[in-house]
DNA sequence: ATAGGGTTAG
């Protein structure tokens, strides 16, 4: 009696547990997926039972809203929702919007109601020796589907606890989670026990472990599985390639498909989802267009996802058209085919037809996800479509993706790139308290760095250690340009440290980045030894280089380095011509820098551009040959701009030809005529040339546009960076000192005959515009550190005469090496001479 | 009744 009993309320429990859970599911399905509802026509899948119940549900529920009636549910109630009464019942429940939202409201109510912790709570009531198994498995894989894995493990511990062993979906399951969470050697000791227990023999089962050692990043114990499997089907090879895929084996994913096919196994849909990514990974385009052929045939196309990988292949493999065609024939298109022809299209360059895109989109009622916004938003971005991109951002606030972590950076992306900081900033402080995705830092100190604010790239760079979020290599590749740009060798060193900390040294372009600061920052010789332990040298890490040994004025240097590079086959671009055709200016090597100039669109096919002009001037006018300078700007392909003009105005200067510098002048004039720094150049070539009411003239035209002066000078001291203002040497703090050592300099400078000769009563306007911070921030310098010390100093416009002269004095009279960098290249001073030859 | 494989982004 007592059994009997005890056996009827262990089925009654079971029962009730299992209509729990079942209606907990199919609840939490519909609301999840009201605008679905026409396709839960079990018409439409007929084969999967699963799906039919849940339509039914649907349908029961929403008959128990819409008229009251009852929800019970019973059995055989089955057979009599199916098929057209389905259609017919939703169809009466979409006549009504009114009702439909209805639906809606009390749908969200249940959302917060109904979670999985109530689930919980259901199974918690089941006692412990009826809860079959089956609900156990249910359970878990719905925290798996939640994307919660670890609450899914810790079930299945539970379970072990309890003494239940689990079945072949258990295994599964777990596997999955995992792949996600958890450690390698829990997967591994799974993997023996399944062994021991038997349940490896599941395809199944094996089949997870495949696909948990290579999400893992063991693919060899995958493959080594694969191999030994007794039985394998569709599955195992997919998983099997896509493993191969996803670890850099993509061409070991083609051979296999080939072998699969060859042991007389039929692809399915899957197989063409996984293979697509391997086409398109190694560019085999043609195996991609069988791969697509094959889908046709089979009718595999219909399916959007099918469509979806394929449009992406197509797109990697740079075959944009033919990813449009596919586009253009799908029957259905989700929100993924959407996005992944935007990609396509950003991907290629097309960016107002991504734009067109995403407005027909929405136009067809698709509502964008995180990933559709972010690929739109990545257009606007390479395409610096700033406009579009506010619109963008309008529509995301509306749907409410802002607060997604990879819309928010891509919009900071967006607006950073774009040339809108502020903006950046504004969507960064929204979100940056409420995540610390090191992602969300790197993007806005790189966003700083990008639009030459170094010292806002530093101090949130600061404020990010302040806050313990940890930097990564990319953080590091950030903010080093903004060291560079400061010249801040001691913000430099302290990155490096970091840099070392995290791990940096097998990151290219961290170390590109150190090398380029080092070189920015004066000390070209850490530049150098990074740049020769280096393993993996790529085109960047060679033209940082060659660029410094340019800016250092070590022009054979950057010639036997250039060579050196193309030696290791290595091809120039268009940047590293820039660098060597301004080590051969700033060297003054004329016949080489000829050579390369030719070489360049000869043997390269690489255009110039006006930089790349600019150099040749630079080169000829410095050299006398101004003729020849000014016959190579006439023949320039592309428009001369004033700083190519300005080049020459000042060979003309140094080589005191009048004549030429008053019709280059003109042409200046014309193109920049608010620059004030035009007119007192040529005030200074009259007057050099004793013209004295032209002199007079242009003083005047000087003068009437004189405005914003904007140079200034900095100089490091004890890690903080004090700057001198262009023509203000009373603001700072040591003003009186400075002030009193730089009239002690004069004096002596006078005294041993280096003071310059007055140049026609002239010189005092020279003095008034460049203002002489570099004087102040040198001064300081020799105040604040030791004797013999190295100063460092940066300036931001070109350095006067006057004050290279003043350097090369200091360098003498207090044997001092300065180093100063200004807006052309550095200049080093040691005992009286500087290696700019100036 | 429950499972194993894929696509889109920084």
């Amino acid at each position: 009696m007592a059994g009997e009993n005890e056996r009827g309320r262990r089925e009654k429990w079971q029962r009730l547990g299992v209509q729990w859970l079942k209606m907990y599911f199919q609840l939490n399905h519909f609301i999840y997926n009201v605008e679905d509802w026409p396709i839960i026509r079990d018409d439409q899948c007929p084969q999967q039972s699963n799906r039919v119940d849940c339509g039914m549900f649907v349908l029961k529920y929403g008959e128990h809203l819409i008229n009251g009636t009852n929800m019970d549910f019973q059995q055989n109630d089955i057979p009599r929702f199916r098929g057209e009464y389905a259609v017919k019942v939703i169809r009466k429940a979409k006549e009504s919007e009114n009702r439909i939202k209805k639906i809606q409201e009390e749908c969200e109510t249940y959302k917060q109601q109904i979670d999985l912790g109530v689930a919980r709570q259901v199974f918690d009531e089941i006692p412990n020796p009826d809860r079959p198994i089956f609900a156990w498995n249910v359970l878990m894989n719905e925290h798996a589907k939640a994307g919660d894995p670890d609450r899914c493990l810790s079930l299945f511990k539970d379970m072990l606890e309890h003494g239940i062993r689990g079945n072949p979906h258990t295994f599964s399951c777990v596997l999955k989670c995992l792949a996600s969470s958890g450690s390698v050697s829990e997967g591994a000791s799974l993997h023996g026990y399944l062994v021991k227990s038997g349940f490896v023999a599941y395809i199944a089962v094996g089949n997870a472990l495949i696909a948990f050692y290579s999400k893992r990043r063991r693919i060899d114990s995958a493959l080594c599985l694969f191999e030994g499997m007794l039985e394998r089907d569709v599955v195992s090879w997919n998983s099997i390639m896509s493993g191969c895929i996803s670890n850099n084996l993509a061409e070991k994913a083609i051979g296999l498909l080939v072998k699969m096919r060859l042991s007389g196994i039929d692809a399915d849909a899957m197989t063409v989802m996984c293979v697509s990514p391997a086409c398109a990974r190694t560019g085999f385009l043609c195996f991609g267009r069988a791969v697509h052929g094959y889908s046709i045939k089979s009718r595999f196309v219909e399916e959007a996802n099918v469509g979806n990988s394929l449009i992406d292949m197509y797109g990697k493999c740079g075959d944009s058209d033919s990813a449009g065609r596919v586009f253009q024939c799908m029957h259905r298109r989700t929100a993924v085919s959407w996005t992944s022809m935007i990609s396509t299209y950003t991907r290629d360059g097309r960016f107002d037809e991504a734009v067109d895109l995403f407005k027909r989109m929405e136009e067809e009622g698709v509502q964008p996800d995180a990933f559709a916004v972010s690929s739109i938003l990545r257009a606007c971005t390479l395409g610096g479509l700033l406009e579009h991109g506010r619109d963008v951002h309008d529509r995301i606030i509306r749907i409410g993706l802002e607060s997604d972590r990879f819309v928010a950076n891509a919009l900071i992306d967006m607006y950073a790139k774009c040339g809108s900081v502020t903006d950046a900033r504004v969507v960064f402080d929204r979100i940056a308290s409420t995540t610390n995705d090191v992602v969300t830092w790197n993007t806005m100190i790189g966003g700083y760095s990008k639009n030459s604010l170094p010292n806002e790239a530093l101090s949130l760079f600061g404020e990010m250690m302040r806050l313990q979020v940890k930097p990564n290599c990319v953080t590091i590749a950030c903010v080093l340009p903004a060291c560079a740009s400061l010249s801040s060798l001691e913000r430099g060193r302290e990155v490096h440290s970091h840099a070392l900390r995290i791990g940096c040294y097998s990151d290219k372009y961290v170390m590109n980045a150190l090398m380029d600061m080092y070189a920015k920052s004066g000390a070209l010789h850490h530049a150098c030894a990074l740049f020769d332990r280096m393993e993996a040298k790529d085109l960047i890490s060679w033209t940082v280089i060659i660029a410094g040994y340019s800016m250092h004025g070590h022009g054979g240097q950057a010639l036997m380095t250039f060579r050196a590079m193309r030696a290791n086959a290595i091809e120039p671009n268009a940047a590293s011509f820039l660098a060597i055709l301004r080590a051969c200016s700033h060297s003054g090597l004329i016949k080489e820098g000829q050579k390369f100039f030719a070489a360049m669109l000869e043997e390269c096919k690489i255009e110039p551009e006006t930089d790349h002009y600019s150099c040749m001037v630079d080169l000829l006018s410095r050299a006398g040959r101004l003729t020849e300078a000014y016959r190579f700007i006439e023949s320039m392909a592309v428009k001369p701009n004033s700083s190519v003009c300005t080049l020459l105005l000042r060979g003309c200067q140094a080589h005191q030809d009048v004549k030429l510098a008053e019709k280059v002048a003109e042409r200046i004039f014309e193109l920049e005529p608010e620059n004030v720094e035009h007119y007192m150049l040529l005030a200074n070539i009259y007057a050099e040339a004793e013209r004295w009411n032209a002199t007079k003239k242009f003083i005047e035209r000087l003068n009437q546009r004189k405005g914003s002066s904007k140079g200034c000078s900095w100089i490091e001291i004890r890690g903080k960076a004090q700057v001198f203002i262009d023509g203000d040497d009373k603001a700072h703090p040591e003003s009186k000192k400075i002030r009193s050592l730089l009239e002690s300099l004069g004096l002596k400078m006078a005294e041993d005959g280096w003071l310059m000769k007055r140049r026609h009563g002239f010189v005092k306007e020279e003095q008034e515009s460049c203002g002489h911070s570099e004087r102040s921030a040198i001064a300081l310098g020799i105040l604040n550190s030791r004797q013999r010390a190295t100063v460092r100093v940066a300036k931001n416009t070109r350095v006067c005469g006057e004050c290279h002269k003043f350097a090369k004095f200091v360098s003498k009279s207090h044997q001092r090496e300065i180093v100063l960098r200004d807006s052309e290249r550095f200049h080093r001073f040691v005992d009286g001479r500087c290696c700019c030859r100036r």
